[in-house]
DNA sequence: TTGAAAGCGTTACCAT
DNA sequence: ATGGTAACGCTTTCAA
């Protein structure tokens, strides 16, 4: 690995001067630029980016956080972010933390380490008291979390609203609300959103809890249903677990949506897909990532914020596991 | 940031001493030692990774380069190789180079420049020319490359012959293959394994070409099936696929497995969950991740590898997709 | 327009 | 058992 002394001798010109031609950053002349080009090319030179981060304590990459590399909503989310950070010269760098505290902790710390620019944390806590005063940029994303950094996220309540609502409007009279995990704030709202709906009306009404895993929920909701067969309408918290219910009820030789109607909530790809397809509350995840990625970037350019946290409307999309008419 | 100097101060020792004790690394007495715990609590100090490895030029980092996160066989993948790097006291980070050579070529160098210890690639690339003569430590997962590097594959010929028996002997009569992009060499491979097995029947075949992504495949799948409407079985080369296929087939309004027969490749958990269920040729995951990632660790730990190649038996799994009897 | 040299936070060698 | 210090590869200030 050549070096940039290595460059420099070649050139005949000193370190300074490379190292100003590299950066753009004040003058170097025609003949040393020639021949610092000359000898880059020679030399297949190619800076050390270590030395650079450790002498500037800066770098051009975001870490991306990810609970849960599996549930196909974070490969999107993911994908939308890359795409912003791309465009404005950034490269991103995924950890998955397997909604594992420790995991989390670990990659927030080597991340750090590394002196990335900024992390962008799809967080499994509450409170996220650990990423208390740090002096690297950080946004929340789809998981609010408890202390005040800049947040993008979905409304969730009126995501989980509108799901209720449609649930009922297209007459069902026994809903079952399939949580995610309990520690996970996003999960939680949409629970009180499905709760606040079913307070004003007159019908019955569980919750469950399960991970946002096609098998494992496919699992708990075919053991619910099983001693629970008056159920007839699903509100899942995540496609995954509306696609796992949706296994569900098929075992079980119940028709969707004639028996039994479900309607998810993060509008992944695989919903348009599976059969009957998915009607579901719609995150606009393009949009969830482009405004994470650029509010990162703002504040890594130390541009103000316009707004510190940015919530976007969900919406519903009707698809197939719901019925067409009223009743 | 506290630094090593401001422990040493602190404690009253050396960095010399300090940097012994992290490291464990030659003698360091025990009031020293003492002295050195309390004043790392004390400063809450982190050992900056970047200073490390500049000096070392090591670091305890695994760079795996995905072709596409969104696929959910290589969210799988990754997560086989995280876990046993994790194993192994090495933190994966990820890349997804988007089925593209320009982006995979960044990803490449970011990988290097950061002083990663080694790099897990599943590459687009026939040629893999790029990453000749190389000092960092590098293995080829699932997709294989042409040049020497060390690779961990499931034996796809062996795979693709599996599947088109398989129909074969369901009584399927007009095949047809749904390959992957062409610049992929498993794809490729897989055609091989069908073209194989079709050469010795007296049946009609198709070959196509798809990405690997639902969506784009449930189109191409339809569009062909309409004008093709012979077609009595399928085999995917992918999952995803697969699962694109199954749905064209469902909007055609015909049936699984009894007018149209699927076969898939890969055995991603969502096989299981989609209605009928996949069948497919399953690669083990697991252990193709898991050899991976200690192919990886051994070079980077200079230990002999025991072979440079490690070639995996795919398994054909029968679910419902397919005939249960024989026609 | 250019170069010398200090500094970034560690490690590792060499003395002591 | 401990400390001084060069070295890692780069940026940046200051002088020339």
């Amino acid at each position: 690995m050549p070096t940039i002394s290595d460059v420099a001798r070649l050139a005949k010109v000193s370190v300074a001067t490379v190292s100003r031609f590299l950066n753009d950053s004040g003058y170097v002349g025609k003949k040393s630029r020639e021949a610092i080009e000359k000898a880059i090319k020679e030399l297949d030179y190619i800076p050390s980016e270590v030395a650079r981060s450790l002498s500037t304590k800066q770098s051009d990459i975001i870490g991306l956080i990810i609970p849960d590399i599996k549930n196909p909503f974070f490969p999107e989310l993911a994908r939308a972010v890359e795409d912003t950070a791309f465009e404005y010269g950034y490269t991103v760098i995924l950890c998955n933390s397997d909604e594992n505290e420790l995991k989390e902790k670990h990659y927030f710390q080597t991340l750090t380490n590394k002196y990335v620019a900024g992390i962008i944390l799809t967080s499994i806590f509450d409170q996220g008291t650990n990423f208390k005063n740090l002096k690297i940029p950080i946004v929340a994303l789809d998981r609010p979390l408890e202390i005040d950094i800049p947040t993008v996220t979905t409304n969730n309540i009126e995501g989980a609203k509108l799901a209720t609502q449609f649930l009922i409007d297209k007459g069902a009279t026994s809903l079952l609300c399939v949580g995610g995990p309990n520690a996970i704030r996003s999960s939680k709202l949409r629970i009180e959103g499905f709760r606040e709906v079913i307070k004003e009306q007159t019908i019955k009404s569980y919750i469950i809890e399960s991970p946002y895993d096609f098998e494992t929920a496919e699992t708990i909701i075919f053991d619910y249903l099983k001693s629970n067969p008056s159920v007839d309408g699903i509100f899942a918290c995540s496609d995954a677990s509306a696609i796992g219910a949706l296994k569900a009820v098929h075992k079980l030789n119940m028709r969707v949506p004639e028996d039994i109607q479900i309607v998810g909530f993060d509008g992944i790809q695989m919903g348009k897909v599976v059969s009957p397809s998915l009607t579901t509350v719609a995150q606009n995840i393009y949009q969830l990532g482009q405004a994470a990625a650029k509010m990162l970037i703002n504040q890594i350019e130390g541009k103000p914020l316009e707004n510190t946290s940015v919530c976007i409307h969900p919406k519903l999309i009707e698809r197939e596991t719901t019925r067409k008419e009223r009743t």
